[in-house]
DNA sequence: AAACAACTCGGTATAATATACCAAAATGTA
DNA sequence: TACATTTTGGTATATTATACCGAGTTGTTT
């Protein structure tokens, strides 16, 4: 299974996810004649501040925040951004959120789907063979020919889980 | 496999759909001791109209066209409406197309997908174990609990399928 | 280098989707 | 009937996203 779940829900040096996707961008819009402006980095960069999808107004709020002149960016210029990270697969965009995420496996062609924490809010990306057989057999047994898919999972991350245990047990010896 | 997909995308009387719907809601809502009233019914009949999911804001425009009064039913009182169509499993929302389509077995608890054609916009509800079951575990794998999920295909439905063959097969001929 | 085309950005306006809130009406219950 | 709860009507506003135009920048051709 590839997947960046370790990372997302734990502890972790977090510096080194963000240079390694801006370094990947770099390679990545080289190859294809793309250009990766000082704008579409730094929303690349602002999406990427850590592992928790994020909306387009935030990503304007943030930005406007790193300018210190004061000077706000406005939504189109985002946008503008967001669509072009977004075809050039170096970011996914979560529905279920109406949010946006860095994809740790840029380049990697990748029927991919999120588990989405509610707790922590953080999000990994995953993709099996399994599952995406499972997908394309279960579609094909109505005779539906699949083009894409959207698969995001919500529920409760490994840390968040255990944080809710413990406090259930702390709960338990205070009564 | 519990699925409508016969019934979505193929030539059928729609009206038992439609009938077997405001049926179902009915009794669903009489054990629920929840109040189907006539905006609420007549909300479920316009998702109902066919197998295409509706943005909220068709809803509203559908429901005025509908009451021959020319008084517009606004927003929040759709709102309302699929808020409560949702709480009682009759209807489910597309994150993917912000939208929202009659479900057909209300009553069972099902973790469901769709297929949605991206030719003529129809979706169909489909329910595997199986799928479940690969979902379930490939999430456990990385010790993700799994609370809800959304899973939404795109492509082309069987009946879209041949008639693009047609097309191509028409094109073909013409050269 | 100059001319031109293509692309990118700043900015205004607006579209599309969704919710907060308050008061009035309808319904259910005591 | 009196009261509490739920539902609806309506205004306003929040949130997410796009259309459009003109200015600036970059890349390409002559």
């Amino acid at each position: 299974m590839l997947t960046n779940s370790r990372l997302a829900y734990h502890h972790h040096d977090h510096k080194r996810c963000i240079s390694a996707a801006l370094q990947q961008a770099k390679v990545l819009c080289d190859d294809n004649h793309a250009r990766l402006t000082p704008i579409r980095e730094a929303v690349l960069k602002t999406i990427w501040a850590n592992h928790q999808p994020l909306g387009a107004y935030d990503i304007v709020d943030k930005m406007t925040l790193n300018t210190h002149t004061g000077k706000r960016i406005k939504a189109p210029t985002v946008y503008r951004a967001i669509e072009f990270l977004l075809e050039q697969g170096l970011i996914h965009r979560i529905a279920s959120l109406n949010a946006y995420i860095g994809c740790p496996f840029p380049g990697n062609s990748h029927n991919d789907f999120f588990l989405i924490c509610r707790s922590c809010g953080s999000a990994a990306e995953c993709s099996t063979e399994q599952l995406n057989n499972t997908v394309a057999q279960t579609a094909e047994r109505t005779g539906f020919k699949v083009e894409s898919q959207v698969i995001e999972i919500s529920g409760l991350c490994p840390q968040c889980q255990n944080e809710s245990q413990n406090e259930t047990f702390a709960q338990e010896q205070q009564q």
